[in-house]
DNA sequence: CCCTGTTGGTTTATTATATGAACCGATGGT
DNA sequence: ACCATCGGTTCATATAATAAACCAACAGGG
């Protein structure tokens, strides 16, 4: 492996739950020297990548990450445009609606939007990286990528997260084509107990699809009148999100989702 | 040099002005083989921090960045917490306000905001890094560096942007000890000839200086009264977003914002 | 107070890794 | 048909990364 990507791999480590890590403990999560770690962590440092904090000497995302965001934003804004749909998502079913982006061959939680309405929501702060066969995201997602990619996903060991998370390949892939053919992914319980949700797939201006869109609920929140409305504005909201990425809908999930609404 | 080091400085080649940069261009841009430059961009790709796009197979920033700076702005919401204050700085002033912070010793441009009261208003798109010497924010993070820094800057060649722009490493001494004193820098054409414009250092929760805050106006609207309107303004703005970033204004520097206010 | 196990940081010889010149096929202009 | 460019690839060479050992400093525990 290339010394740039041991050293990006040191950056992955950061985590929302994980947002301070000491030299010692950064050596040993990536399973590096000490030595190597100190010395690519002052690289990284140097360019403001990282940057060390307090008394303990802890490392942290430093302030250049942002410059970097500011910079790809005023290109490409994907987060800046897709915002206000889910937030506007999130409003209007009443749940939680979650943004998710492809990166680097894995699905990574781009940014939540709650609602208001209820007292008890689904949180899911902690989901940094959504395995693809567990979720609705990772499914809506993963059904609109190239055929190489699928099957690279479902070689993979595929953990069981909960009683009823699906792990056979077979049965995953006839998901799969049904997700190819109604347009929208539902999940129940498959990543955690009692959480139901539904994902759409959104597309870039390659016409790649590169993140997705889900809404989830308590699972007993769950009812035909709801999964109706949240059908209804998932695919409305995808549509939007999608087209202000500058995406095209492929045309036969156009007509789907049209049917449906 | 670091081979770290090496692809992040490519990482920095990317600016507003020039988002989108082809292979030989990048190798050019950065001194580095074709060769050596393709394997880290690969490296940089694989890891989602720049992407290839369209026909010429050029490249941009990526996905992975936004990931990071959600990450680093949750943490410390250096970005989100200013934006706010340096809108309602820019329209109580009804001139240009601009947030820059120190990245790798450098300093950048994070944000700005325009008043919607002017027509013709000061526009720094474009400028990505500020030199220290010729700009209000650049002297005013200056004079609160640790002097190793401070001689760092001023033994770097210093460059004539216009006609009156001060290059004496003695007289540039001089302002700095007045900012010290007077807790804000001004300037007059320094940068761009016919702007103005005045600045205050920023602090982080560590008390050190990592950012300035400046508001610029055509010189002929720079007249007494609006320079004490925007220095009464610009000094609450800074006090305000320094706090909002957890720090702590020196306490001269709060006596003397206090005294003027 | 000593003992032990940390921590962040530094040094060293060893070797794995990055490098750059040359080459390739494709593309676009003249 | 030509020439210059492009992105990408190859391979011998040499540079730059590595890992073990070693610091000094700190923090409990007995």
């Amino acid at each position: 492996m290339g010394t740039v990507s041991k050293a990006l791999e040191l950056l992955n480590l950061f985590t929302r739950a994980r947002p301070l890590i000491g030299l010692s403990d950064l050596a040993r999560l990536a399973g590096v020297n000490k030595a190597t770690c100190y010395r690519l962590m002052t690289e990284l440092a140097e360019f403001g990548l990282v940057e060390q904090i307090g008394t303990g000497r802890e490392y942290r995302l430093g302030p250049a990450v942002l410059r970097l965001a500011v910079l790809r934003e005023a290109q490409v804004p994907m987060r800046d445009a897709a915002m206000p749909v889910l937030q506007a998502l999130a409003q209007a079913t009443g749940e939680t609606a979650h943004l998710s982006i492809l990166i680097g061959g894995a699905l990574r939680t781009l940014a939540h939007a709650y609602a208001t309405a209820h007292a008890t929501k689904v949180t899911m702060e902690d989901a940094e990286v959504l395995p693809f066969h567990a979720t609705s995201s990772g499914m809506a997602v993963l059904a609109f990528q190239p055929e190489a990619f699928q099957a690279g996903v479902l070689a993979a060991p595929l953990q069981r997260l909960t009683e009823v998370t699906e792990t056979d390949v077979a049965a995953l892939r006839a998901r799969l084509a049904q997700v190819q053919a109604s347009g929208i992914a539902e999940s129940a319980g498959g990543y955690e107990s009692d959480v139901s949700s539904m994902a759409v797939p959104l597309f870039d201006a390659r016409g790649q699809c590169c993140g997705g869109l889900s809404v989830a609920a308590l699972s007993s929140r769950m009812t035909p009148a709801q999964r109706d409305l949240i059908r209804s504005e998932i695919t409305r909201a995808g549509a939007e999100i999608t087209t202000s990425w500058g995406g095209t809908l492929p045309p036969a999930i156009a007509t789907l989702w049209r049917a449906r609404a």
